[in-house]
DNA sequence: CAAAATTAATCAAACGATTGATTAATGTAA
DNA sequence: TTACATTAATCAATCGTTTGATTAATTTTG
């Protein structure tokens, strides 16, 4: 059926996405991922072409659907700047957390020196978020909302960087903040909503126009 | 001659450092190294033991030092937190940006969710400049300097996040900023300084305590 | 001092193991 | 039967490491 073939390569997506995680790109051999997903070796090529074609049919998983959510956001004429950023911080914050092990993946393979074709790609994805982002701040520094003096683009490396540390080494940010950010449930409860209300203050603290407290 | 011997394991490592910074510790192969160093591929062996005998003897030369600078910014008695914080800032972004190669490498190696035994002891050398950073803002709060209210440990994801987002992932700063990071004349007439301003102003618009603006 | 003995440094070649990928055979369902 | 799915076996290439031999430097000895 073709449901269960669809099944089969979700589930080795899955894993996949889990083990290059784990073990990072090349720290993962085809025989790691096709022994813990329970498939035989050369169904990986057989479904995906080669290694590379297994990474980057993960991403076409996850990238779509997330970048469309946060151009929506970013496209909203209905909501000022302070909510448009609201909205894209609790998108953002919500999905990169849930789907901590592709976030990992995708910016371990980036955190290399020399340029790839593979850090290129990446790279182009990764600036689309960031594209939303920044013309929300710079919308709202255009209209007055924001402060004027404001780094635009040492923001953008502070809530992403800020994200990164928690997501993508986990090691360190569970000792710094007392609890497992791996853990789905510690992530819903505790992580989530303590993330994303420190963003908002701190980015508030930053972007506010000083004798201009309405918005706090 | 002793000093020949090591100003060559020197070279040795400092090659090293740059292709792990460049393809990773698993995508750097032993030829790799020994080729663009100019040695022999058995000297690595001979000098260091193994492949990862070379990475944790990079370690060994980068964090000693390092690392008792900033501990005697925290633990110098004479400067009130807000000195204390410019100074850990100015001395932090200096070394981090200066040796973005060997920051790169570590904190790589640490972007896996699976824990080992080199995770483990990446995280004990990190956690020493967490905790020194952690112990300036925890005295500022105590004595009333800073903002009781802020998040003390989301603030330590954002400071090293957003150190980590320029230095570790050099082609989307370069891209966000407008300038290539990795260049050394570009770090030290642009980089360091807007860097250090921005964290400074960050720093202060979130951890000042309203109605207090005496420290700006 | 000079010859001999010892140690350190360097090399090309090869090691066994593992990698990603492919093959040819077999199984399965329409 | 036919087309697709799955398997075990195998491939060449590359990995980190080790080897035995050779050269250079140092120490010891007469």
């Amino acid at each position: 059926m073709e449901k269960d073939k669809t099944d089969k390569k979700d589930h080795i997506l899955d894993v996949a996405e889990r083990v290059f995680a784990e073990h990072g790109y090349d720290g993962a051999s085809t025989r790691m991922i096709s022994g813990e997903a329970g498939v035989n070796m050369a169904m990986l090529n057989y479904y995906f072409g080669s290694k590379e074609g297994v990474f980057l049919a993960i991403f076409d998983r996850r990238i779509t659907s997330f970048q469309n959510v946060l151009l929506s956001i970013g496209n909203d004429e209905s909501i000022n700047s302070w909510e448009k950023l609201d909205k894209y911080l609790d998108s953002y914050i919500d999905k990169v957390v849930t789907n901590n092990c592709f976030h990992i993946m995708l910016n371990r393979e980036i955190s290399k020196s020399k340029k790839t074709d593979l850090t290129d790609q990446i790279t182009d994805i990764i600036m689309k978020n960031v594209t939303v982002f920044q013309n929300i701040i710079a919308e709202g520094i255009k209209k007055g909302d924001f402060n004027k003096d404001a780094d635009q683009q040492l923001l953008v490396a502070t809530i992403f960087g800020t994200k990164n540390y928690i997501v993508n080494t986990p090691h360190i940010s569970s000792k710094v903040l007392g609890f497992d950010v791996l853990d789905a449930g510690v992530q819903n409860d505790l992580l989530k909503p303590r993330f994303k209300k420190y963003m908002k203050t701190l980015l508030k603290a930053y972007l506010q126009n000083e004798n201009d407290n309405n918005n706090l």
